[in-house]
DNA sequence: TGTACATCAGTGAACGCGCGTTCACTGATGTAC
DNA sequence: TGTACATCAGTGAACGCGCGTTCACTGATGTAC
């Protein structure tokens, strides 16, 4: 819509199209996105995508890719260096929140089709979990690395699912930031002690 | 197919057409799901459904509290009464159990639109928070079973997700149940201890 | 026991929809001379 | 600096598809007499 070149060339179309994409997600969750949707809202052709995105699987796994590395952003920004387990809360409160603040985008990520061909989101997702190990290895020098970061990863995954989908209710931010938090808490209380 | 009553009145169309659908869902994801594709696989007419649901999405529901149903009925056959951390791991095995056995049935159950309109859904997913509720009470007494209920539904559920999207390899069943009981120790081991 | 009839489960044609994708095209851009 | 032309981003008509849902209907079932 900005767009100083306002004929024929649209200048980044491909840009225009996630973006539309992104928005399309947010509005109409994960069904309205199509090819066709996405350039009608680009005010373009329903063809002109195709100069840029092979097919809709094309266009769904860069929308994908984008959200990828907006989590991982946040996720650092969250905490950087991360020591104990309020920090590692911290960073759970962050991806949570990420996940309802982007609940269509979070699904496209997490729960797509995900053919095993897409190296793009293979990497992403191995990204995230090399992430995770390292932060547990910084919190829980003791522990089993690859257990404890699948449990870890599984554990925020989840809360991100069940307040996406309405099971655990996320009416403020406080509140759910609150909730994470005491979730964290007690599955350490569950038998106290604290990582040397 | 097994009908003696061949034409016309079809004798529990109900319930032919759910099973169609859980055949579906199985074979195609939730993708393929449609009233019509219910219907030809019922080998009734696209219409003939109406009859039985009032629309798309009363199918769905349907279906979703059958599931619901299922997944009570297996956890409880997983350990009736647990009362440590390894009986409530072996719940925690069949529920990623569950998930991983009916992926898209899964998927439905936990990730569709799910309008808050369903009070069958919403009386379901009540059910297993209360269910779970009952179980953290069992094995850790001293606990806050709020937040440790949350956060151990969460655990598990985020198993679940993780492996149903294949972010985690669960290629034989064994493999699955090991690493989930891993994850479970390494997450009570992250600070030792056991409830009294 | 036999017949008339109301009920209601299933039919099938039809509607309008949005989709992904193809194709031959057009017209703006930028480069070579 | 000015023109010829290749490139290539975008157009728009068209395809075939499966979908949800409506409608007037038909024919099997079971009940009342």
């Amino acid at each position: 819509m900005s767009q100083a070149n306002a004929s024929y060339h649209h200048g980044d179309l491909r840009a225009a199209c996630l973006r539309a994409a992104r928005e399309l997600l947010e509005e109409n969750g994960d069904a309205g996105l199509s090819l066709r949707a996405v350039a009608r809202r680009a005010g373009v052709s329903a063809t002109a995508p195709y100069r840029h995105f092979a097919d809709r699987e094309a266009l769904v796994s860069a929308v994908a890719a984008e959200g990828y590395r907006e989590l991982a952003g946040q996720l650092a920004a969250a905490h950087p260096a991360p020591r104990d387990p309020d920090d590692l809360a911290a960073i759970a409160v962050a991806y949570v929140r990420f996940a309802v603040d982007h609940p269509a985008l979070f699904k496209v990520m997490f729960t797509e089709p995900c053919d095993p061909g897409s190296e793009e989101r293979a990497a992403a997702t191995a990204a995230i979990s090399e992430y995770v190990k390292t932060l547990v290895r910084g919190v829980f020098p003791d522990a089993d690395p690859e257990a404890l970061s699948t449990a870890v990863w599984a554990f925020v995954h989840g809360l991100a699912f069940l307040h996406l989908d309405g099971k655990l209710d996320a009416a403020t931010p406080e509140a759910l930031a609150e909730r994470v938090r005491a979730a964290v808490r007690a599955l350490l209380a569950a038998s106290p002690a604290v990582p040397r």
